[in-house]
DNA sequence: CAGGAATTGTACGATTCCGTATAACGGCAG
DNA sequence: CTGCCGTTATACGGAATCGTACAATTCCTG
């Protein structure tokens, strides 16, 4: 057999790469090509065409995202608040975390991808559930903390406001604190919700 | 003097519709052109180039961004926690928010959109921070609160989790209870109990 | 070490888009 | 009505890409 210089993971690990930094429209055959060091001439000897990378692309961040989760949550042994800072906040390893930014942005404009999208994060929300869920027993709550939480770890990095005084860290900190406040044996916000 | 059929605005806001729709990469000046019907003749008659309309249309999205939401919430006379929900969740105009998701997206590639944003952020957050305080007084908190209800409005468009039972709407109700719930008067989040 | 299959480089036509130049067009002033 | 002046259409050169075809290269295998 020939040589195997440049295989396939090549091309979706550098098109996940650019996807994080640059966005989709930016993943481009010949600019990965130059990235790696090596024109097209072998790109198309694994996909049909730049949509085949871009599938393969998601398909390849989807198995990571819900893999890393499940695996982060499965051998977390700290106490429950840690396991829910953890599922809230980093679910999104390093590497994972821009790409899931542009995936997000991505799946505005494409219906599959939001599909992929909807998939992982039902995923993630279920653990969501599960941990706060040892902190508040009323389901409804257990659902809104949850988004909070959710929402948080997402907004978090598109947010550009400032916190004078204060580090983003510490806010995040705080947040988390109030999203995972054991309530008070009557926790019933002043005014009944509907 | 000559007809005036496609002024300088015209082009400004195409651009801003094909940003909220597709991104900045979407916004070219041929595509516009099309788009209003015209050819790109006229462009470079108000624009220097490409730059010089998306900085344009940054300029028309941080004026109406900002002196919308200062507009919005000086002529609310509703309660507080109205006034909270509504600096939180409708700060963006049915016209506003798509092109704030997409500017948010596109400031993580450019600095100089990253400036604006963070100004305009900034404007919101300083309003949030006076609704928010009306509940409660540690500014700590106030600050962490805030910033829940933030996320929670950008990160609820690029969130795409199902929430079983529930619309999203309705679990968007209660967690804007639970952001603006009074706290009890020894507000200690970390009770290791039961 | 030679043969051959797989991989990569190069070249090509087609498309899209940028920015420029220039000609065609069309109201409004005189 | 006629000519001006600004607006728009057209045409052009250049760059970036796409996907295809084919030649050159490279490394395993026998």
């Amino acid at each position: 057999m020939g040589a195997l210089r440049t295989p396939r993971e090549k091309w979706v690990e550098e098109g996940l790469r650019t996807l994080a930094s640059g966005g989709v429209d930016a993943v481009r055959v010949e600019a990965l090509a130059k990235s790696l060091g090596v024109t097209k001439g072998g790109f198309y000897g694994y996909f049909a065409d730049r949509d085949a990378l871009l599938t393969e692309m998601l398909d390849t961040w989807e198995r990571e995202a819900t893999d890393e989760v499940l695996d982060r949550i499965a051998h977390e042994d700290g106490d429950t608040r840690d396991k829910a800072r953890l599922a809230g906040q980093l679910t999104f390893s390093e590497r994972l975390r821009p790409i899931d930014l542009a995936v997000r942005d991505w799946a505005r404009r494409d219906r599959t991808v939001a599909e992929r999208l909807r998939r992982v994060d039902n995923t993630r929300m279920a653990l969501l559930r599960e941990a706060i869920g040892t902190v508040c027993t009323d389901p409804d709550e257990i659902e809104a903390r949850s988004l909070l939480a959710f929402c948080v770890a997402i907004g978090n990095h598109f947010l550009a406001a400032d916190h004078p005084g204060r580090t983003r860290a510490e806010v995040l900190a705080r947040a988390g604190d109030l999203i995972l406040a054991r309530p008070p044996a009557a926790a019933e916000p002043d005014r009944p919700h509907r």
